[in-house]
DNA sequence: TTTAGTGCAAAAACTTTGCAATTTA
DNA sequence: TAAATTGCAAAGTTTTTGCACTAAA
């Protein structure tokens, strides 16, 4: 459970970061911090952003950035998300894919814009 | 030639485009906006935005994010860069990794951000 | 000469920060 | 109650836009 693991790290269970919480849970789409403001309500737009933050260093959520926009995701394991130009849709799109080897560097980090056009809007 | 990619695509081949192209020409590495300002001198910052806008639709140059920031690159073919946490270092890497396989949609373009620790940082 | 492109200045959009007040544990 | 966290307001960054002027073809 999400906010058992900002406790276990320490953190504070505030109604702030519940509501963040609960907004990523929510949905299926990753979603940017104006977004989660719109369904937190209440909750200061920098709040959530200090919250998104803060789930990303714990690991509890991912982020991805489109179009200069950084959006947030909450998950087991990292994954991806493909968005349509057209129409916005987004899906999931599995980590599976086999990264390039890398000798010079540890600790490697990836993060997977993907972006198409769906069938419906490819008509 | 990226230059007279321009000029067939229709559009005028400008001091400001050139010496933006001159700038990514002369850099290995993925540079900001704010970067080719400072090398490009005597061009706005503006003009520069537009210039990118424009080669990277014509397929001139690749953008990639990286902390809420656009670099651009150019390249006869996409490949990506990953750098390092600690000193900001960056190297080329290929764009040889399968994607997973999407179903419901087409023309796809990815991007990709990989950072990690390089091998001076890691000690 | 004509139209595309530029510089300038202003604004838009996203994100961060300082600090007093509040809330959690 | 003490320390972490919040809201508010202000500011920092990156990027975009309108418009009169300039320069490329």
């Amino acid at each position: 459970m999400n906010k058992r693991k900002l406790q276990q790290a320490g953190h504070k269970l505030t109604q702030p970061r519940s509501a963040v919480l609960k907004a990523l849970e929510r949905t299926k789409r990753p979603l940017s911090a104006k977004e989660i403001h719109g369904k937190a309500p209440g909750v200061d737009l920098a709040s959530i952003y200090r919250t998104l933050k803060l789930l990303s260093e714990l690991g509890i959520a991912f982020e991805e950035t489109v179009e200069n926009e950084s959006r947030y995701y909450l998950g087991e394991s990292q994954h991806h998300h493909i968005t349509c130009q057209g129409c916005g849709k987004t899906e999931c799109v599995p980590c599976n894919h086999k990264l390039p080897a890398i000798k010079q560097f540890t600790n490697i980090t990836h993060q997977l814009a993907l972006s198409g056009t769906c069938r419906r809007c490819a008509q």
